[in-house]
DNA sequence: CGACTTCTTGAGGGGATTCAATGTTCGTGG
DNA sequence: CCACGAACATTGAATCCCCTCAAGAAGTCG
């Protein structure tokens, strides 16, 4: 673990790979500066729990690099992913103080993080952030419910196909390619994760990833590299009638 | 139809029912005037679509009175709603121009609409009401993780009860009452409706309805007039840990 | 190599769906 | 006033998709 490099990692936002996209993504360089000023960077190792439920909320932050999960967990163990975090995304409510989720690295991660107070103050003063915050905010609204259309009505299959395609369009995003034609992926998330995410077992992700791949939607090589031979294919799969909306 | 009279049933804001909950809860006297210069009222039936998805998006609006759904329809016409409009709740998104979902009145309602643009130009001037939008989107935002939840590892019979739960604290909440011992409820939603919301068919839901009835955690009056004994035993059958968030 | 974690595959069971019929409520007109 | 029909709801029987339980395979790390 190159755990003493990582915090130098990105020691000015300009040169930051989320820049353009994370709650700053409006801030000017002033601004910037103020951010700067009050950021550090933590970094985490693939499965550790960042946050618990009920724990008290010390800071806010921003996926860096690497994939979270937020979980809710009923009191007999059954789990349910609430939220994905890819590069950008935000973690943390201004004005509240307890996590009400948890939030599980699913790969390696480094946070940007801010210590919630003195991140509050600033977006008191910094109209940019709220903004940002805000339209973020109901980017993930509308994530949400979207997944809960793939809760409430898609078969096993529909969710499996949906899933990859997400992933899929955030990874082409993060790289600055289209998503379409033939893509490749290496799933950020265990078949257990995936079930956690989809409502289901992990039995019948695997089967039905078996399935996608018996049919030729898929290719697996290992567990985790998928390749899509061809994309409008997968989102037939998926059954989406919208053509998923990734901003950017 | 008296719709002549309702867009003057609250000529001021002063004496709006959702003043103090609405996205112009936290407006000062002076803000409250410009709202109002620019809002007008219109009322829907029972039944009655106010918009539909994809549509290009005119105004945005608050309910004053009655419920409303969001859905999504799928191509082959599975349904599933993905929001619960009450009373003081917002619908639209500033900055956007079509609508991602239908808004349906499932009984009748008054909204308090602005059009959208005047409404956006009031926004970047006033920041309580964007501050106000901020919050009531990650409400929106926990309650649709909340539901996600219900909808990937519930039960038939944890879902209606969920149900049942999220409608008596919110009509609760609207008169002021504590949520808690015997509560009496009508319910907004027909069977079917509640099927889109919970991710089941309409059939279940009657099952589970009678079986909430014959175990005694309800007692049915027709089909809509629902008396809850004990709130607390109803919480039990939800299967929620948390005592769900509803703010205010 | 062997222990561990992760994943795959199979067999059987169960909760929700589908298909179908009956019951209830309510408004309308004879 | 009550019969009639339409909309909504309840109940039953059979089916199916996914889950549970179980065993074995495949990668991974000491």
């Amino acid at each position: 673990m190159a755990l003493q490099e990582i915090p130098l990692a990105h020691p000015q936002c300009g040169s930051c790979p989320i820049r353009h996209r994370a709650v700053c993504a409006r801030c000017e360089a002033d601004e910037l500066m103020s951010l700067d000023a009050i950021k550090y960077y933590r970094s985490f190792e693939a499965g550790q729990t960042l946050i618990w439920s009920g724990d008290r909320m010390e800071f806010v932050a921003s996926v860096v690099t690497g994939v979270a999960t937020l979980s809710q967990v009923m009191e007999d163990g059954r789990t349910q992913t609430v939220g994905l975090l890819f590069p950008s995304d935000f973690v943390g409510r201004p004005g509240r103080d307890t996590a009400p989720y948890n939030v599980v690295a699913t790969t390696d991660l480094l946070m940007c993080c801010f210590r919630k107070k003195p991140f509050e103050d600033l977006m008191a003063k910094t109209p940019h952030i709220a903004q940002r915050l805000l339209e973020m905010t109901l980017d993930e609204l509308d994530a949400a419910r979207e997944w809960l259309l793939l809760l409430g009505r898609k078969t096993a299959r529909e969710k499996i196909a949906s899933l990859l395609a997400i992933v899929a369009r955030r990874d082409a995003s993060l790289k600055m390619l289209p998503a379409a034609g033939k893509l490749v992926i290496d799933l950020p998330l265990t078949r257990e994760a995936m079930a956690d995410y989809l409502g289901l077992t992990l039995e019948t992700v695997s089967r039905q990833m078996s399935a996608l791949k018996r049919d030729g939607v898929i290719e697996l090589e290992g567990k985790r590299h998928v390749t899509i031979p061809n994309f409008d294919r997968l989102i037939e799969e998926a059954g989406d009638d919208t053509d998923g909306g990734i901003p950017g």
